[in-house]
RNA sequence: GGCCGAAUGGCAGAGUGGUUAUGCAGAGGACUGCAAAUCCUUGUAUGUCGGUUCGAUUCCGGUUUCGGCCUCCA
């Protein structure tokens, strides 16, 4: 069985071979607490959970750490513009966007450290790449000294450090594309032994993954955008410490686009989960987004998701069909219980190309004859994460049934226009009735 | 400007040097009081110009268009 995945670094797709086969370490870039992440925010999320799930099938162990950075300028901006604290905002944030991880059935991370449980891990960091000589101390900052890390670019080679005419100088750094790792400020402040002020962005991911990973994990994962510069200086910041790489495989997910534009919140056309939910299952939304393979831009419209709707809720009703004994088979042992449909492991195994792994699901499920395979196809359905279930609504079954009954009784004495619009009145209901040769069957429509 | 990526049927989207996936939508049929669902049948595609080849959607080169990064970013 073996695993293949696209590293950023070597810019092709490469056997997966695990630093320790034990314990797989990944690493992936959290959200900035300040709004709640977008659905282009949540790709990255759903990604990396997929192959948490393929990664787990494997080994027996894998520790998956997805920081909460809940320090930034923005925060800052956020929180002053609404007049709350800081932890208000970034906890409220926080607690919202666990409940949309669990609304999409991600997996929680065995670690989701927030930035500022580590400041003093962060300062002893900063102060032993002074040390190293790899950091110098400025009037406003410490700044990391790029031109000391031989290979800083090595993960995003095509970068340019030259285009100083499109950012403003900042006459403290000594290279231009030297960045900051502790900034002077009153607001927020830690102590430091520069002063009260703040980290760095770039210094928080290090310092967590140091600290709950240990220098080199196997992956490190992130959206395209991180590449240059937040990864290209965590890379950098790990040689300053150890002089080795941080992460061994690097993995990037492509964006969101809407109108062939990225998505993003600074641009403005963003999409939240929260909005996507009152017309779609959440289920089918993460469907929508694993529809298409993570490298490749994923354009959103509306469209897609109906699509995805659509397969979905034909999967809930093939599903109720295996569950109402007519083709119930004895299932001999447990081991169907951990089967997976192979070409859909397959497809897994090959860079997660999850698009193909739903449209082997599709052939798959066309061809189920029984509970057997049916319960293959769960646990196919399971490694992307998505469950088969029907959204719960608060339903009255006394009223639905007493009008099913009035309607089967018109039906009986060919009043098919009292039927008709008891039946209209149910859908009303979001109640869908079936007219079968064991009855009239109802549910609530996905 | 530098670099990178993409271009496939109405839409979405994989794979592949030769038999042209798959899904959604559409059309026709079966079933049904009518629906819904289900089943059967069905059409349409590889941006453009060259090259390599017996054969290219796939490999190579040019070109066009779109997008991304170039210290806000998933």
């Amino acid at each position: 069985m073996n695993l293949y995945l696209f590293n950023t670094m070597s810019g092709k797709k490469e056997l997966f071979e695990p630093i320790n086969a034990n314990d797989i370490k990944l690493y992936v870039c959290g959200p900035t607490t300040y709004q709640i992440p977008h659905i282009g925010n949540f790709r990255t999320f759903i990604v990396f959970d997929t192959l948490v799930r393929l990664l787990q099938s494997i080994y027996s162990k894998v520790t998956y750490v997805r920081n909460v950075t809940n320090i930034d300028d923005k925060i800052i901006i956020e929180a002053q513009k609404h007049e709350i604290s800081i932890e208000n905002l970034t906890h409220n944030v926080y607690v919202k966007f666990r409940d949309e991880c669990n609304q999409l059935n991600l997996l929680t991370p065995d670690h989701e450290p927030h930035a500022t449980d580590y400041i003093s891990q962060m300062i002893e960091h900063i102060e032993e790449m002074i040390k190293n000589k790899y950091a110098y101390v400025s009037d406003e900052e410490v700044l990391f000294d790029t031109s000391k890390c031989s290979k800083y670019l090595a993960l995003a080679p095509h970068e340019r450090l030259d285009f100083g005419n499109r950012v403003e100088i900042n006459k403290n750094k000594k290279n231009f594309a030297d960045f900051v790792l502790w900034k002077k400020t009153t607001k927020p402040n830690w102590q430091s032994p520069w002063g009260h002020g703040r980290p760095g962005w770039h210094i928080e991911c290090t310092t967590m993954s140091k600290n709950l990973l240990s220098f080199p994990f196997d992956i490190h994962g992130g959206g395209q955008d991180l590449i240059f510069p937040h990864h290209t200086n965590e890379r950098a910041q790990c040689y300053a410490l150890h002089n080795i790489e941080c992460a061994k495989y690097w993995m990037h997910n492509h964006f969101i686009t809407i109108d062939k534009s990225k998505m993003s919140k600074s641009i403005g056309n963003v999409m939240y989960l929260s909005n996507l939910t009152k017309k779609y299952s959440a289920m089918s939304i993460k469907l929508a987004i694993l529809m298409t393979h993570y490298r490749h831009p994923l354009n959103w419209k509306n469209e897609k998701i109906q699509e995805a709707q659509n397969i979905y809720d034909k999967w809930i009703r093939i599903k109720s069909k295996y569950h109402s004994n007519a083709l119930k088979i004895d299932i001999e042992n447990e081991k169907s219980k951990f089967e997976v449909i192979s070409s859909v492991y397959e497809a897994l195994l090959d860079d997660l190309n999850t698009s193909l792994a739903v449209q082997c699901l599709h052939r798959a499920i066309q061809n189920c004859k029984n509970e057997y395979q049916w319960q293959k196809i769960e646990n196919s359905l399971s490694l992307l994460g998505i469950k088969l279930e029907a959204p719960s609504h608060k339903i009255d079954e006394k009223a639905v049934k007493k009008l099913i009954e009035k309607r089967d009784e018109a039906r009986k004495i060919k009043d098919f226009a009292t039927a008709d619009s008891i039946r209209k009145q149910l859908k009303l209901m979001n109640i869908e009735i079936d007219d079968t040769k064991d009855g009239t069957k109802w549910k609530v429509k996905c």
